[in-house]
DNA sequence: TATTGTTATACTCTATAACTATA
DNA sequence: TATAGTTATAGAGTATAACAATA
């Protein structure tokens, strides 16, 4: 699959000549950049974690079960907007693989406990560390300032917008 | 794709409430800020964007033709990420629905120009407006300042950097 | 031989309806 | 009646292999 095309700030041609498109329209879109910046990292993770078998949804949920156990599936799906029968799945696979255990909820008898197991804490303590360490080596052109800046922009996308509509 | 984000979780503490979890690690990612931001755009994208009947590939590529009228399918795909196969029913529908048209390219026999019709202009220029405010509105929290300097860190971690992955 | 556009296909991700058991 | 977890399933999105026409 090809690479995304450097952009460049000059208008293009109106002739269908040269390789690279004018892509300024879209660039200047945060949504794009947004999406676009995604798969990019994304991607990087895929690779990073390919030889530990999570997906960015594994680790989201091995990372939150490190520092809030005993949450529950329906806490997990609110936090990460996974859908319920979605998760059952991927839940289902961490436990097999013996990262996780379901431990009855103590005041509801519906709901089940999700804790990490040794394994789990490992597993979830080493990736955390190599996520970490790559977003330190993809940030690397950005000063500390920089990024911090970033994340709080970005959060002000999706983060307490007050008055939502239903979708749908 | 898109993702409703209804789960932006207002700070308020409902009664029957759940108890939030500590998010803080996956905060601390440009990775998890980036995809939870194109989600919660892409859904607001998708709702604005619904009369018209486009989504987001569709909405790229009308625009790119706005501003590279004659492009072709492998240029799109390149600038956009588009894998071949998957192009072909998109641009089919555009094509059903009157906005492009498909001319012999002038110089390659394989290839096909493609242009934006009078509708496709007129779309094309209406949803790009839309999408422009709509945008605006997201940002309204940002200065203009912010924005152009979110837009620069954002295209760091998708720019330039394209000499190693093959996928995605 | 390589490239453009295409068909067929498969696999993943996401979404909806409906069930169960508890509350 | 409402909620937590689950099942089944449908629909997007994305991936690879292979082909015809042209270079």
């Amino acid at each position: 699959m090809a690479r995304a095309s450097k952009n460049t700030t000059t208008p293009s041609p109106a002739t269908p000549g040269p390789e690279q498109l004018d892509t300024s329209v879209l660039e200047a879109l945060v949504g794009y950049n947004a999406r676009r910046a995604s798969i990019a990292i994304g991607a990087e993770f895929f690779e990073r974690m390919a030889p530990y078998g999570l997906k960015q949804a594994d680790f989201s949920v091995l990372a939150l079960l490190a520092h809030n156990p005993g949450a529950t599936s329906r806490q997990l799906c609110a936090t990460l907007d996974i859908l319920p029968p979605n998760f059952v799945s991927l839940i289902a696979a961490l436990d097999r693989r013996g990262l996780i255990e379901r431990r009855p909820h103590p005041r509801d008898g519906r709901a089940v406990g999700l804790h990490l197991t040794d394994a789990g804490h490992a597993l979830a303590q080493e990736t955390e560390k190599i996520v970490v360490e790559m977003e330190s080596e993809l940030a690397g052109r950005l000063t500390e300032r920089e990024r911090t800046t970033l994340q709080r922009l970005l959060q002000k996308f999706y983060l307490g917008k007050g008055e939502k509509r239903e979708t749908r």
